[in-house]
RNA sequence: GCGGGUGUGGUGAAAUUGGUAGACACGCUAGACUUAGGAUCUAGUGCCGCGAGGCUUGGGGGUUCGAGUCCCUCCACCCGCACCA
């Protein structure tokens, strides 16, 4: 029988789901162990070669796992909840759910076909009223809490009403947003109304005004991670800052636990970096500075509290409240003129020039607490509104922006620190003597910050105080295609949760999906569904895309419970994720709010770890190469011209082209003298009208005029390039869909080679070149078991010594690299040993029954097909078969390079089990190594046993 | 600017703790077979040199018997953050 995987897919396929191979229980008595990939988004694209990279590795990892003996869960789902169905729907009036289903049935039916083993029968969808009843049950949850920091968790708001009701707000220490402090007397006198507004403030998801993203072009807030150089994440659209009353999660609250427990799980550096410096912990001060004429005062937060006495001016952020009361007269004009060339600027203006400085003054005056020193106080652009108090002291001459204010306006710089003796020394090192500085002059820096924080907290003017960059997460979106908030308002505007048994709160029925007038979310449009009895109502904003997906991993122990999330024995048995894989992108948004949700679940014992997510593994991104073609100013009777990169060159042109191809067009792909195939150009012009009547110059002549008919003598050269790697997006056109790859390949040899292509975590353009190469050894291997005239023929012989050795070579470094999740060198690893039993023409069953289960997890299909021509029943990757737990080398010698003075002079073979003396022994006896030796004086012998031995002389 | 990472043939890439650099594969060259195909097989393929031999892991320096790997320094590229007080 012929190789084809075509037929073999389709079968295995099939018998897999007929015989629910890969379900798997909650009661076992193996080890469990979880592997996780991050749930796609089904866009109405499709999956392409990029998505289905981190799903194979896992696919690889939780079938290896199931062989060495764990019960591993390993399930899918989707997240189906979003804008891009919402934009769709509006565009063309498709029900969201509907074109969402569509797009789930095509993405279960790509990832079928590429042979993963996931327990559908936990599949999740987050857009599923059985599915957001929990999510929405979560969100009430968080609702219902507050956070107390002098226990480090979360607790019931009626227990925090009960504390209120004792002693008011002054001895509770809460993450909050709470001004004024009241005591139980007030508290009591206050009515329901003014009572929910302080609840707010400490509950863990409220609502508030609060300056929030806002984009116009999507009709909705955006939090900060959906936010990318002043434009929306999804699709680019510029956004600006805008108090609205939203609801938020208090994330802040965990910021100092999201921070200490990264240290207990196994993510990358850079990952665990990315998140640190999102949560931008800072140790420094609170302080109060005095307005002149006992106008109030200014708090400001600084992490140099020893420079006060360089601080020769403060500035608020134009939009501190502070701003409108403190402005003199005298300087109305001048703040009202800069408050108004502020609003003009987008968040990308203000973004995009950091090195011009511009500000105003307000003509009010703050008195520094230490020296009495009127402080006169600005307002600038560069102090933003959302870190710290929104207000600074600038000390302009010991920070960079301070200094270029200073300088822009004239105001006095006074150096506080000598920093002679550490040249080089930055501002950040914190090192120098002060000077000019009363009592801290003559101290080093550290001393200094030390020495002052004390002096401020005796003094009563602030106190110490850690600050966080972290903002609280904004939860409202004004859209239809999320989950509604499960909350109601009575007359007052109060908010009232839900009673827990009517969720699912469902998303009412819409046929307009546009955003209702004046920032108001489609479902304002369901009147009927809004306006409930008594003048009570609902709200119409919906919950955001990681509201869904910052749980979804718990559905998947328990997915069909209707009583709770997850049964508390499920959560007990499947504990946490043993392995997640997913992409980089999602370092700060999903990562965050899941660990987030995960430690309030945690607070409230409702899940048994600390972090979901035990190890973490990122995959590289597979792209698409954009290449750059250069454009000719002039026209050529009115057509464009573009010309190679190296005539481009000459002539000094910069102006390019960027065109999207893919790898396998571009000849000599990554050198200097690559080239565009003229298949390249053929499929340029129909993806970019615009390129179908120009002309092309290549450095030896004009290749295309209008007509593909090259010129010259070349055949398919073309265009010189000068390539860049970018993403693969249908915008591009540079996608390729995994479906064309298996239909022509199958779905092992594309596994393989997506492994094949590089190290998992690395970024790589997609190339099909190399994919014969995969094709090619599954033939091989396959053609160990099938002999000439297509028989299946393995021999029951005793294998020998070398087949041996060979398959062991291969066990080791298989499992050694599955374990280090390696996956490219364990293709390598099966090519050389098939290679190698190829040439010792074995069909011996006890080497193939052994290199089957190792291939199995890499190829399945195949894999499955030839388990069960070796006469097995069961299913190859369930725990069934698990593979040999360690390998034996059958060595009977060893090659040793012998090297005198590191030089290599020989190779000789020596007994495998020889110790080192005994290796040292043999090697000065060796008739060759003698002759070298010969009245030299040996200083010393190094032996490393497998490796080498080298003689020192001299 | 700050933080993290990477640099090895024409290409993708291998290389436990420092121990034969370039495994494996693509591509290329030559040949065999052939039903002429983008099939299969064999041999060759880092660079220079006719050769013996020499040179090679971004550049320079260092430690070592021995460095792709460790240290210093410079350069290039990629990713993340960025007026963070």
């Amino acid at each position: 029988m012929e190789y084809s995987p075509r037929d073999i897919e389709k079968k295995w396929q099939q018998w897999w789901e007929e015989n629910q191979v890969y379900k798997v229980s909650n009661n076992s008595d193996r080890p469990k162990y979880y592997v996780l990939d991050m749930f796609p988004y089904p866009s109405g694209s499709g999956l392409h070669v990029g998505h289905p990279l981190g799903y194979i590795a896992s696919d690889i990892y939780a079938r290896f796992k199931r062989m060495k003996g764990f019960n591993v869960l390993h399930p899918m789902g989707y997240d189906a909840f979003g804008l891009p169905a919402e934009q769709y729907a509006i565009q063309t009036g498709v029900h969201p759910a509907k074109s969402t289903a569509e797009n789930i049935a095509r993405y279960r039916d790509q990832l079928d076909k590429i042979g993963f083993s996931f327990d559908w029968s936990r599949e999740v969808q987050t857009s599923d009223p059985a599915y957001y009843k929990w999510t929405q049950w979560i969100f009430l949850q968080l609702f219902s809490h507050w956070y107390d920091q002098s226990l480090e968790k979360a607790r019931p708001v009626a227990e925090l009403i009960q504390l209120f009701e004792e002693a008011g707000n002054t001895s509770v220490k809460a993450a909050h947003s709470q001004e004024a402090i009241f005591t139980a007397q007030e508290w009591q006198a206050m009515s329901a109304k003014e009572k929910d507004d302080v609840l707010m403030n400490y509950r863990l998801a409220f609502r508030k005004t609060t300056y929030v993203w806002w984009c116009e072009a999507l009709g909705t807030v955006l939090a900060n991670d959906e936010v990318k150089d002043g434009l929306s994440e999804r699709g680019g659209h510029p956004v600006e800052r805008k108090p609205m009353l939203q609801w938020s999660l208090r994330i802040t609250a965990y910021a100092q636990r999201l921070l200490d427990d990264l240290q207990e799980v196994d993510f990358s550096e850079s990952m665990k970096k990315m998140q640190s410096n999102w949560i931008g912990r800072s140790e420094g001060a609170q302080l109060f500075f005095d307005l002149e004429d006992n106008k109030g005062q200014i708090e400001i937060f600084t992490t140099r509290a020893d420079t006060i006495f360089g601080a020769t001016f403060m500035v608020l952020a134009p939009e501190h409240e502070l701003v409108k009361e403190i402005t003199t007269a005298a300087q109305q004009q001048e703040i009202s003129d800069y408050l108004a060339y502020v609003n003009t600027r987008s968040e990308r203006d203000r973004m995009s020039e950091t090195k011009e400085v511009s500000g105003a003054f307000t003509g009010a005056y703050a008195i520094n607490p230490f020296n009495g020193a009127k402080i006169p106080v600005w307002i600038a652009e560069y102090v933003l509104k959302d870190y710290g108090t929104g207000a600074i002291m600038a000390v302009p001459a010991d920070d960079e922006r301070d200094r270029r204010f200073a300088e822009k306006f004239g105001l006095e710089i006074i150096e506080i620190i000598d920093k002679s003796m550490y040249p080089g020394a930055t501002i950040e090192d914190k090192k120098g003597k002060m000077i000019n500085s009363d009592f801290l002059n003559g101290m080093e820096v550290l001393e200094a910050i030390e020495a002052i924080l004390q002096k401020i907290e005796s003094m009563g003017i602030g106190k110490r105080q850690i600050n966080f960059k972290l903002r609280d997460a904004i939860y409202s979106r004004q859209r239809y295609w999320g989950e509604p908030f499960p909350v109601i308002y009575d007359q007052d505007g109060v908010a009232h949760a839900m009673p827990l048994e009517e969720l699912p709160l469902e998303l009412p029925e819409l046929d307009d999906f546009k955003p209702a007038s004046g920032g108001k979310a489609p479902l304002a449009r369901a009147t009927d569904w809004v306006n409930l009895p008594d003048g009570w109502t609902r709200e119409t904003d919906t919950m955001p895309g990681f509201a869904g997906s910052s749980w979804y991993f718990l559905r998947y122990m328990d997915a069909h419970n209707e009583n709770a999330f997850a049964s508390r024995e499920a959560l007990n048995y499947w504990q946490d994720v043993d392995l997640y894989v997913g992409g980089t992108e999602h370092a700060v948004g999903h990562l965050m709010y899941s660990r987030f949700w995960h430690k309030f679940l945690y607070d409230m014992g409702l899940v048994p770890t600390k972090e979901p997510y035990k190890k973490l593994l990122n995959q590289g991104m597979i792209q698409g190469v954009v290449e750059n073609i250069y454009l000719l100013k002039e026209k050529v009777n009115g057509r464009n011209k573009y010309i190679c990169a190296k005539l481009a060159k000459e002539r000094g042109l910069t102006d390019y082209v960027q065109i999207p191809v893919l790898v396998d067009y571009v000849v000599n792909y990554g050198s200097p003298d690559s080239y565009l195939n003229i298949k390249a150009i053929q499929q340029l012009t129909k993806w970019r009208p615009e390129f179908a009547d120009a002309i092309f110059e290549c450095s030896n002549g004009i290749f295309m005029d209008g007509v593909f008919t090259p010129k010259g003598n070349e055949t398919d050269s073309f265009l010189l390039t000068h390539s860049e790697v970018g993403k693969m997006s249908k915008r591009w056109y540079n996608v390729i869909n995994p479906d064309v790859v298996v239909e022509q390949y199958g779905a092992d040899t594309f596994r393989m080679y997506e492994m094949f292509l590089g190290p998992i975590d690395q970024a790589k353009p997609w190339d099909t070149k190399g994919i014969d190469g995969v094709a090619k050894f599954l033939r091989k291997l396959w053609s160990l078991f099938f002999d000439a005239s297509g028989q299946f023929n393995v021999s029951d012989e005793k294998p020998s010594k070398a087949e041996l050795k060979t398959l062991h070579t291969c066990i080791k470094k298989v499992q050694d690299d599955i374990e280090r999740f390696s996956f490219n060198t364990c293709v390598s690893a099966f090519m050389i040993c098939v290679n190698e039993l190829k040439s010792q023409n074995c069909n011996k069953r006890a080497i193939l029954e052994e290199l089957v289960k190792l291939i199995g997890p890499f190829a399945p299909f195949t894999g499955e097909e030839l388990w069960h021509r070796l006469g097995h029943e069961s299913a190859l990757c369930q725990a069934s078969a698990p593979v040999l737990n360690e390998s034996y080398l059958v060595e009977d010698s060893i090659q040793y390079p012998i090297s005198i003075n590191g030089k290599k002079r020989d190779l000789i073979a020596f007994p495998a089990d020889a110790s080192k003396e005994e290796l040292e022994k043999m090697a000065l006896e060796l008739e060759s190594v003698q002759k070298w030796l010969e009245g030299k004086t040996v200083r010393k012998i190094i032996v490393v046993p497998k490796r080498m031995i080298n003689i020192v002389i001299g």
